[in-house]
DNA sequence: ATGAAAGCGCTAACAT
DNA sequence: ATGTTAGCGCTTTCAT
């Protein structure tokens, strides 16, 4: 036994297939009758039209792609998957079909997108993260619909993105006020627009308290959990110790923190730390990590709305969540001068 | 300029539609010469074939819907996401669209499906985890091809799970030989398939040594991260100290291990954990947990293979990933007799 | 080996 | 308000 046609559900009504096909799509032009018996008929047949063939005749594949760039990296993993789950719970409001798909898809053949895009069989594309303007480029060629989240491109796309100077400020800012002076700071350059941003951050709250960046204590070349790692050994080897470390993401943060562990001292009564980002993970170590909390989920969830707006045709302007929710843990320590 | 269609290549190459065709999809019948100038066209066009107009005639979607049930709990979020991985490393030989759904979308209409297979937009459906028998009677219903992975049904899909037995048995075993004889135990008997497999596994290994269970260690309700820390802090109470812990997951290791150490006691010198799983986290907390690695990547890229075998009406059969796979860090302490 | 033509299930112009 | 009909871009049967 074969699906329902529209046809078949014409017959049953004793109508012409464009009238059902007007009442499943709600529009104008069928007397409230027929369109009462017609809706009893769908529902109760549980009629559901055929996707592929609307498809075809729409010329609209009813697919979003979401497209991840594969690394060696766990934590950007946990990054993606908030936004993921913001994407997929705000989709239950759309019912497009969320695909995915890994960048280094486009490895094998000579393109640069994935096979889902280079076959036209998306109505748009959200980028998680950073993406090559090579990348971006054959988007816009293609004139497919997109947005970016978090993403650090000088390219003009509807982007939702956190303000990483605010959060810097507002890390900055905590570990001021509960009575640290000595900060080092540790932060990747290798993406020219986030350091700019948290380095902005940084000194400004530590030039509102007056106080100094100590160039042993500066670190802006971390890349991952390791560099952040050999990072603190240089900043711990300087003659004299910082009380906290800020770093420009939580991963650094762990993998500093336990380089400090591994040289026996204690957090946060020796060194304190604070990070940006709240990864999931931040939550489970040790001492739990006091950080700046970019909201994933809602970034996701936005994105969900900037994309369908702009496959409508509608207007999708940039989009800052906020970047100044501080979550206290236990990693940093408060400072009483006697 | 829309895009080209099989009839502008045909034109382009004086032939018909039939030819081209046949061209693209590597069909017998054409002579080498024409099939010469065919391909041409086609690659220096890079005409791709319109993917609609084929899912509409060859009554096949190209989707492969994945579906996860959304939980609360982040520690699910680790195991997904490895095993996504593997799946879409491995569909790349396959060119499925990936699409994700959340089981809670169901939870709108009256169904139990998520949308994309209730409207038949999937050729196939992967499911991760636990999934409810109504569910997966929907599916047997609609005879949508299925396989489930690390799920724990008593209905007969090819499934590709761990054996947790036997990771129970290997970290057990592993506490015995670090010279522990006080062993706790810590799990879940909310699924009995899982929970009678790690019993037995523990038990196997417990019975081997000639030791015994202690009823105050044993704690099989566990059921989120939350409830393991109540389980250990049951078991500091009891009148002896155990000096080993076996947790049937990282995620009931992890919290347990932080009310030990809230109990002021040190891992593993005071008290030694392993775990099954090792989830990402593991590895970053503090100490660092010894587990069995419960191989997620290759989880999803078996669920592949067996998903497009049961698509294309090939055998699929159950498979049971290598599940002894013992990672040594450092949460367990070598006991010496002396 | 090649081409003509039907048809997959829907939508939408156009009649009535 | 309702019906007829022509496609959407492909695959595939059937002629030639």
């Amino acid at each position: 036994m074969s699906r329902l046609t529209i046809k078949d559900i014409a017959k049953m009504a004793g109508v012409s297939p464009t009238v059902v096909s007007f009442v499943i799509n709600g529009k104008e032009g069928v007397s409230p009758k027929t369109r009462k018996k017609v809706e009893e008929i769908v529902s109760s047949t549980n009629f559901i039209p055929n996707l592929s063939s609307r498809r075809l005749v729409l010329n609209k594949s009813f697919n979003i792609s979401v497209v991840i760039k594969s690394t060696s990296n766990p934590f950007n993993d946990f990054f993606y998957f908030e936004i993921i789950q913001g994407l997929m719970e705000k989709n239950k409001e759309y019912g497009y079909n969320i695909v995915f798909s890994d960048l280094s898809d486009s490895s094998s053949n000579s393109s640069f997108l994935p096979d889902i895009l280079e076959r036209g069989d998306a109505d748009g594309v959200i980028f998680l993260q950073q993406v090559d303007d090579l990348v971006l480029n054959s988007i816009n060629k293609r004139n497919i619909p997109a947005v970016l989240i978090d993403s650090h491109s000088t390219q003009t796309f509807p982007s939702i993105k956190a303000d990483y100077s605010i959060a810097a400020y507002t890390a900055t800012k905590h570990l001021i006020d509960m009575g640290h002076n000595d900060i080092a700071f540790i932060s990747s350059n290798f993406l020219p627009s986030f350091y700019s941003q948290v380095f902005a951050g940084f000194s400004k709250a530590l030039g509102e308290k007056g106080g100094f960046l100590s160039p042993d204590w500066m670190c802006i070349d971390a890349i991952d959990g390791e560099s952040a790692y050999d990072a603190m050994t240089k900043i711990l080897s300087s003659p004299r110790r910082p009380t906290a470390v800020f770093c420009a993401t939580d991963m650094f943060a762990i993998s500093a923190m336990k380089c400090v562990k591994d040289h026996g001292l204690k957090i946060p009564e020796d060194v304190s730390f604070i990070g940006i980002d709240d990864i999931i993970i931040s939550k489970y170590v040790e001492p739990a990590l006091t950080t700046i909390k970019i909201d994933k989920k809602a970034m996701g969830t936005i994105a969900m709305e900037l994309i369908v707006n702009k496959i409508e045709g509608k207007p999708a302007e940039n989009i800052i969540v906020p970047s100044d929710c501080l979550i206290r843990r236990g990693s940093v320590k408060k400072i009483e001068y006697i």
